[in-house]
DNA sequence: GATCCTATTCCTGGATCCAGGAGCCGCTTC
DNA sequence: GAAGCGGCTCCTGGATCCAGGAATAGGATC
């Protein structure tokens, strides 16, 4: 495994990985993971990947039937609703608190941030549809990130920012939408236009329109996720008890 | 042990089990749990406990440090205002999704609830400081999360409940402050006045009412906590890396 | 007498082993 | 031919065993 960290348990470390692998869609949901092969996959005897799977548990990541073991946890639509509404109070909270935070330093840091993120929008929409894309895609997800992470830095509420991005996990965005689809497009605009009104409201310090308008950034994007779902035509799966029910 | 549900594991039962004791407070804060005397305990090995543990490191009850045991978080002041602030946006979240929800069963749960709680209350504030002022305080803190969970079963948001609850749970309130302290006589009163008006609110279907006073029964009891902590005295120690570190 | 080094002990983390539950397949029986 | 029953296999949950890190206490050295 590349980057043990010392001072950390191979529980730990796989669990992280696992983690990653669940919210990057490279482990679809529905997935059954069988100890033994996660074992023999990382060279560890299954003891640390039943706690790891345990964590992940806690974490709802995955979901844990005794004796049958865990699948990667399926998200319905009201699940992913219910946690765009949280990330939407969190963020509006965490964004109000930082408004009356800001430094000189940080917002030069939210400025470039929002630079960045805006420049990577504007390149994605220029892009035809294609693999390429797909790439850029990463780098605009990650850009959004240090966006906002910029706010929670000042906002230094990591209990808020912890749970704020557990939500954000929940929902493994650029798995499930199609990166060769121009519908999108608008969300990156609309996007763009939001950082950039959070931005100019936290320069003026105002808690009360920053909170406002980052409440709206979350749950804009969820309608705006909403539609292309729709028009993907994703399908929730339900799966309690599993595989041929019935016939 | 007692009520060993069908369907789980003994990780999931003993993690239980430990958790309510985290939460009543019977587990102080600071407390090493060692593993060897937690198994001998709950008469199982020491497989069952860590996963348990594991559990628990992952909701964030305990903190973990790797090859040096767990022990009971202890809560710093922030962190508690923090908590606080999640539950204040969560619970009016909820409460404003709920008042679209009411149905007449649920507001005849609620009134009822409502009823209960104020009765309790009025029980508290009228009894000497003492011994018998414990116990019925344990009902006091029941009856305040049914008239919750009512709202939550309307509202229908099974992760806001989660999270709120997961919140509301980092602090074991009965455990820290003094029964016998007439201060929080005021705390009695107040609440029970805010539950009157979240439920009229309820009754009258308003959203943004509800929002806001819910929000606001929230902020208002941390408000309150926190001048009777500081007449208590209670103080956060903060514990990393242990005792006597650098004299 | 104080400090640093070392050995011992305790405890956690990981590996391996064993028991039991769940699903499945084939057989029997009606 | 269909349904019910019993055994087989796979996989999880729990117990036990082993290795290594951390703290401590005791001794050696300055």
């Amino acid at each position: 495994m590349r980057g043990v960290s010392l001072d950390s348990t191979k529980a730990d470390d796989i669990a992280l990985v696992i983690e990653e692998a669940i919210v990057s869609g490279e482990l679809a949901p529905g997935t059954v993971l069988r100890q033994e092969q996660l074992s023999e996959q990382f060279n560890v005897s299954r003891t640390p990947i039943r706690e790891a799977l345990r964590r992940l548990a806690a974490l709802g990541l995955v979901s844990f039937v005794p004796n049958r073991g865990v699948r990667v946890r399926t998200i319905s639509r009201d699940e992913l609703h219910e946690a765009f509404l949280v990330r939407a109070e969190l963020e509006g909270l965490a964004t109000e608190i930082a408004a009356g935070k800001m430094t000189r330093e940080l917002l030069a840091e939210l400025d470039e941030c929002e630079r960045r993120f805006a420049e990577i929008s504007q390149d994605l929409r220029s892009r035809e549809p294609g693999e390429e894309r797909r790439s850029i895609m990463g780098e605009w997800v990650r850009a959004n990130h240090s966006f906002h992470d910029v706010i929670y830095r000042a906002a230094d509420l990591p209990l808020v920012e912890q749970l704020a991005k557990s939500a954000r996990r929940s929902f493994s965005g650029p798995a499930v939408w199609a990166p060769g689809d121009h519908s999108i497009d608008e969300l990156y605009a609309r996007n763009a236009e939001q950082h950039r009104a959070i931005k100019q409201a936290l320069h003026a310090g105002s808690a009360a329109g920053a909170r406002a308008l980052a409440r709206e950034h979350v749950l804009s994007s969820f309608n705006l996720l909403e539609t292309i779902l729709e028009q993907v035509g994703a399908q929730p799966r339900d799966w309690q008890r599993g595989r041929a029910a019935r016939r």
